[in-house]
DNA sequence: TAAAATCGTTCACTTAAGTGAAGAAATCGG
DNA sequence: CCGATTTCTTCACTTAAGTGAACGATTTTA
């Protein structure tokens, strides 16, 4: 288990033994069963999380409905906006699968930035590419129409259509399931003529 | 003009005289005129910007049309994506008033993460800052119809009403100038009726 | 300052997304 | 294994965005 941690690091950087013991007396796996609730609005929390497996989403309740923003899979880390904001949190964050991850608190991450220079590296650098890795997708997502939106997920997490409903699939597209189910048929109809 | 810079980052931490003297000697402040495209599309750069005075934005070329994605006004930065990428920039970043920039070079900012852990604390803090401000503004833009989004746009950025085309301001919103302009006329009849 | 280019609005028409309802299919829970 | 819920699709209708064109109004620039 310890493994696939350490080898998303080693795309970073090369960690020492030591370094490796320090993470694993740490003690941060969790086994999460599908549908467990991480994080509830209005709740505030200094969690951040790793998935090592599985599948976890974050989704806002307006006017009574779900709206999903974002889906974590294999190797993504979640960081709860209000552990930034420090305010209450304004989305829920919910198990779509059993999952496995690791769950480190805030104030560990502050720790371990204080003691040792190369996590703070780490940290720097994988949230300087998140941030411009996101900012290509908001681009995108501004810059083309729902169907163009749907086909490009399609090439880019084809994952997500096998283990996601297509009602989540639809908020995070920004539209409504019956318009996505529309224009699936849209989509099929014109491949056959 | 050092103050705006040095004021900006007291909010992060607070900079010796030493520190001060060593960001003033690297002599990174430019004035760039109204209309000049600082990266095109296809080139490369290592050059990130912060606005200090004016205004600058991003913009794909796609079918022969330009879509804005982004504004940068005073305090912002702009880190371009092919320095995170490494590939050439698929965007162009063009001055949209007279401006006043600090101009830094990603192998300057890498010796002073180096050099200054300090820095590297204070890089590390704002991208993780940055990337969370943008996925609330992102699950916004999602979650949000382009009258929802406009209508957010006028609390959250007012300025940009004023200095900014109203061409750019729709694709920023993800639409076409003509609904734009009927959007605006059609909250307007609204608000009178 | 005059010609040219850019910009914003409007119009008529087309296309696609939102809405509310209904029903079939799949999944879940006891 | 069966009933209940959830999920997905379809339909008819409404609303809003896309398209192409036209026309002033501004701004640029030569």
């Amino acid at each position: 288990m310890y493994e696939v941690l350490f080898n998303f690091l080693s795309k970073y950087m090369s960690l020492s033994e030591e370094e490796k013991n320090e993470i694993i007396s740490l003690d941060i796996f969790r086994s999460v069963k599908k549908g467990t609730i991480l994080l509830k609005e209005g709740q505030q929390s200094k969690d951040s999380y790793f998935v090592l497996q599985g599948c976890i989403r974050t989704y806002y309740v307006i006017d009574g409905e779900e709206k999903t923003t974002a889906f974590y899979t294999e190797m993504d880390v979640l960081t709860p906006h209000c552990i930034i904001t420090k305010a209450p949190s304004e989305y829920y964050i919910s198990c779509l699968e059993d999952s496995i991850l690791t769950v480190s608190n805030s104030d560990m991450e502050a720790d371990a930035n204080r003691r040792f220079p190369r996590f703070e590296t780490l940290c720097r650098m994988l949230s300087e590419e998140r941030l411009t890795l996101q900012q290509i997708d908001f681009d995108q997502f501004r810059t083309s129409s729902p169907e163009q939106r749907y086909l490009n997920l399609i090439q880019k997490r084809p994952d997500l259509l096998q283990r996601v409903p297509q009602h989540q699939l639809a908020s995070y597209l920004g539209i409504k399931p019956q318009s996505l189910s529309r224009l699936r048929a849209r989509i099929l109809e014109n491949s056959k003529a």
